[in-house]
DNA sequence: AGGCTTCGTGGGAGCGCTCCCATCACCATC
DNA sequence: GATGGTGATGGGAGCGCTCCCACGAAGCCT
């Protein structure tokens, strides 16, 4: 009798159950079940033996069996709806992952990515949310009117929010201080002595960008500076609108020396339009862009721009996620973390 | 008798099994079983009686259970090794991340994301991968001495690489044309008046800065430029070594006039090092990077650049890697896609 | 000494599905 | 009219695990 491996009639080595590490430790199922679960109420000696016939045999446990009966799916789904290609040019995404990925790794959690871009995937995600296919959900990037979130929070999946959908937010969520980011780029501006300030708005279906021009507005106010229409285009965070929302601002108000962006892609594309019209920045009008993404570093001049600790928020978002399946409660979580103003050559 | 849903005890409504299915139809399991997966041999009666049934109830069958009878998992890996920030920083594996999930999202497969960054993450790899836990791997920016590599190939479960460790990657893989695009790059500097021509590598421990070295030095020799050591410098692809790269290369041949930088944050380090030591780029120095990734639109002069197709790579490692898991068969695949100098003012 | 917990343990039941085989109705054939 | 397909169907067995209950061996109290 040798310690050949099982093998079924293809030749593939058979991988072995439970049950055969319960035989090869002359013990019951229910003893390598507890050790291998690191539940109480084994004595020290059959938990040795077993650990033994573990490492002997190479068990590795069934997942799909252990779900099947516990409906734990010991996975988490990470959505990004990526309209366009954000995903690609903003980095964003790419920390968030990082943390996401980072703190899950510690547990034997996996991590399913699921990018949604057409309302056809956005129903897919409906019918799979709802088949109940993962123990939590984790989605980054949320509008105001996604019906998803609505979903979420109808079947109750234990959810967390990267960013929120308004101030009253009902569904658990980490985001940045985006008003007081804001409020800080304006306020650098203003003490650079700059009177007439522009923002390019981001969407105003995302907290986000309705956050950042209320932050705006309230730098703006706690000087005493008029805050007119006329200084506020709508933009929505891509480079594209960021130049061409500048070049109809310098059209409409020749005289402005400040702008606020609401993100870094729409300051770059602010920048080219200022280069264009023949503006020096910062000497003629100084740019504040939001993100501290990868690019604020390359442009020319280098940007000033506000960071957010996004990779911390992707574990933030994680561990509450971790929490939540752990311990399903109807009290949710909700945290802001701090931006910091980054001061480069742009302002 | 009412339509109202089942509930456990608890309230929560249950999910209906294939079983509920089959008695509402007034039919067997097997032929609820059947319809569900498009099997032939089910009358077109009986199949409508199913369907409808199925609508009624909302059934979604139940993944877990699925897997553990067939042993599918119907889930593929993308591994991403990262070390260091480069996930942040380089697009490349966002836009590798986005061909994947694309051509994913028209199947049912899941995509899981792992992330690798220590050894002690390998390790978990290893043991994950030999539990079967996907049906396939797809993996990127590999080097020539994985551990993890050797093991797929152990145990024989589907994979893709993006990238290749040698020449004669024994496993399927999708890769650009390296060699060529840095042939092209060099040609480009060739063509502009450069005689003397520098390169910052990549890591030589990966197929792709190997290649993208023999491009270089294939295109010197085309037209009889000699091939010197004192021009090649070594460099990892991260942007602050081909700042010191560069200016220990400028140290030692003040007289170089071209530099192919084996990436764009390469690159990016070397027109800093450039602009520190005073030279104009493209007049005293011409550059040329490689990957065409999103900050060469905004480099000071904006990069002249190698573009390769990396959604399209994604894309393509997805569709092998169902193909491969569909019909196992010893022949792997091997794609090699074209790249494109894409011109701008750095050279 | 007898009854009481307490602890460690084994193993039956069952999760929801697929696989496969036995069955049956039906029709074509000799 | 008996025979032999053929195609549709139902349902048993079993995938590998967790849950839970029953059981025996100690240890504790009165």
């Amino acid at each position: 009798m040798t310690h050949a491996t099982e093998r079924s009639p293809e030749g593939r080595p058979a991988r072995p159950t439970l049950e055969a590490v319960a035989r090869r430790a002359g013990v019951g199922r229910g003893t390598v079940s507890r050790v291998v679960n690191g539940a109480p109420g084994v004595s020290e000696q059959a938990r040795a033996v077993v650990e033994q016939a573990i490492a002997e045999l190479g068990y590795v446990p069934n997942r799909a069996a252990r779900t099947l009966v516990t409906s734990r799916t010991d996975a988490v789904a990470l959505v990004i709806p990526e309209t366009e290609s954000r995903l690609a040019s903003e980095p964003f995404f790419a920390q968030i992952i990082r943390g996401v990925a980072s703190e899950l790794s510690e547990t034997d959690m996996q991590l399913l990515l699921i990018l949604v871009r057409t309302d056809q995937e956005r129903t897919r995600l409906a019918s799979y949310l709802s088949g109940h296919r993962v123990d939590g959900v984790l989605m980054v990037s949320v509008r105001t009117d996604d019906p998803v979130l609505d979903l979420l929070e109808r079947i109750g999946v234990p959810a967390v929010l990267g960013g929120r959908r308004s101030l009253t937010e009902p569904l658990s969520y980490v985001d940045c201080d985006n008003r007081g980011g804001a409020q800080s780029a304006v306020r650098h501006l203003v003490r650079r002595g700059c009177t007439r300030i522009a923002t390019i708005t981001g969407p105003l279906g995302m907290e986000a960008g309705r956050s950042r021009l209320l932050g705006y507005r309230q730098a703006l106010e706690e000087v005493g500076l008029p805050y007119t229409e006329e200084l506020v285009v709508h933009g929505d965070f891509t480079e594209e609108t960021g130049h061409r929302m500048m070049a109809g601002l310098l059209r409409q108000r020749p005289d402005l020396d400040g702008v606020f962006a609401a993100s870094d892609l729409t300051a770059v594309g602010a920048l080219r339009a200022l280069r264009e019209a023949g503006r020096g920045v910062p000497d003629d009008v100084a740019v504040v862009g939001f993100d501290d993404s990868s690019v604020a570093r390359h442009t020319d001049p280098p940007l000033t721009t506000v960071r957010q600790p996004t990779e911390q928020m992707g574990r933030t978002m994680a561990r509450l996620l971790l929490e939540e399946i752990a311990a399903p409660s109807r009290t949710h979580h909700r945290v802001e973390l701090p931006t910091e103003l980054v001061l480069r050559a742009s302002a």
